[in-house]
DNA sequence: GTCGCTATGTACGGTACCGCACGGACAATT
DNA sequence: AATTGTCCGTGCGGTACCGTACATAGCGAC
């Protein structure tokens, strides 16, 4: 073991083949990641993108008149600053540290010059950027749907697969502004998961005591966001005859462990279309 | 002139350097687009890509009880089936026509192979699926913070400015799915907005009488997304130096003219919020 | 015409969340 | 021990939206 800290422990890292990863790694940096800190701000420059390994981030986007709603959660799995390879430079959303860790950043001209090979780190990155896509589309669809204790089991799991332990920091008062939603509706919703049994909490400390029950608690958009980040980030079935052999990118998995359908209804797909 | 159709009409085509939009052109094959069409399914395999000329469609995600949001809008300024060429096939979304017309489509096959040069047809087509994802974000949060109507007037603008005319067939129960709401919210929204002369509508069949009007009744989501489209859109200021010389995008465009600030005072927005 | 269908209007109770206010519980500091 | 600040609990009126039900109005088919 080299260290405490390594890049594979960034699940993107560590699927990269090893000739593009061996190219980078000279210039991944180890940087800690305090809570709050403002990795991004909504429109600001991108000097580095950023790959999180014991640290979470949430994307937010701000209103005007202040009022907030994170749009996606991004941990060990993932990657910051995706607008570098997009091509915009900028977003219009806030990167702010939820849970404090540390994770290695990269400057940004590195990776457009990967962008410019068009290579497996490329098309990984890519891969990435959909199942980001569908978190934000999901949670979307979850403002507009669903209660905030459903929504409230939603972050604690997405949280949690990004974590080591099974407790978090932090307050409920942060917990609202992610979820766009009151202090006090938070306080609610909490106070019933914590009198199901499901979870334990006191001054901004939150344990969770059944990991089952907060699946059988949560919407379907959990594990929608879920399976769809499996189906993308696991090994490739086949090489795509249109390209050349596709590097097999391994396994890039959350923590968790899905219990096998959270909600035992007949059409076990999560996304069922009627037609 | 060639025709009454030509895939130019699709900006996004249009803003093709010419040597790619020649290798492309033979390929490229009109068809109608009706209303109600499924373009594709949640989960459903992609044989094409879409270039919309006269036609709009929306993002749909669904959910397992059968209830509904729009995510996204898209026409003439864009393309269906981004997956293709981010990586995974499929997304959990299903792409509905929203307003008949015609538009382009290409096999997907064709399109992947444009992905594996990774010239300038997939940095434009990175480029705007950022502003997608913008439009899914800030979908995200208006979903959160809004009222219907100011979701109603985000949503005819948005559709208007992908239409010719100042009119669109659409009914309020349409609309309602697309919003994620009841009917009779769309119908009352829509009477408020009637009655202050900003619309007239009867039986499927609306029409804008004052756009300017519409503008100063609309949240910020819609400015939001519509600036950060042509900030992302419009010509490329200057070739990146890490890449070779940047074709000029020249411009792509909606047809809105955004009355040049939305919200004459900072704090005009309606939608309060405390800070 | 009149029948039937679809689109729109209206009404009414229920509820989830909001904005606000205040009180108590805990922790760190002095 | 007292103070201060943070975090959490609770109550109360207000409101935006929901679910349901039913009434009207346009419009085509026959």
């Amino acid at each position: 073991m080299p260290s405490l800290h390594s890049p594979k422990q960034n699940h993107l890292l560590a699927a990269m083949p090893a000739e593009e990863f061996n190219r980078l790694l000279p210039h991944l940096e180890l940087v800690p990641m305090p809570i709050g800190e403002v990795l991004y701000e909504s429109g600001g420059r991108l000097n580095h993108v950023y790959f999180p390994t014991t640290s979470i981030v949430s994307l937010l986007y701000v209103l005007e008149n202040g009022a907030s709603a994170e749009i996606a959660i991004v941990g060990n799995e993932g990657i910051l600053g995706i607008s570098i390879f997009m091509g915009g430079e900028t977003t219009p959303s806030r990167a702010v540290v939820q849970s404090a860790g540390f994770g290695y950043r990269l400057k940004a001209q590195l990776l457009k010059r990967e962008f410019n090979r068009a290579g497996p780190v490329l098309r990984l990155l890519l891969r990435y950027t959909q199942t980001l896509i569908t978190q934000m589309s999901q949670t979307a669809v979850c403002n507009r749907h669903h209660t905030v204790e459903q929504q409230l089991c939603r972050w604690l799991l997405l949280s949690l697969d990004r974590l080591p332990s099974d407790s978090l920091n932090m307050t409920q008062d942060l917990i609202a502004n992610m979820l766009g939603v009151r202090r006090e509706g938070v306080t609610e919703a909490a106070g019933n998961l914590q009198r199901m049994g499901l979870i334990k909490y006191s001054r901004g400390h939150i344990k969770v005591l059944d990991r089952v029950g907060l699946e059988s608690a949560v919407c379907e958009c959990y594990s929608v966001v879920k399976l769809e980040f499996d189906r993308l980030m696991s090994a490739l079935p086949k090489a795509d005859p249109d390209l050349e052999a596709e590097p097999d990118l391994g396994k890039v998995g959350f923590k968790g462990t899905l219990i096998s359908n959270g909600a035992s209804s007949a059409s076990d797909s999560p996304a069922d279309a009627n037609p």
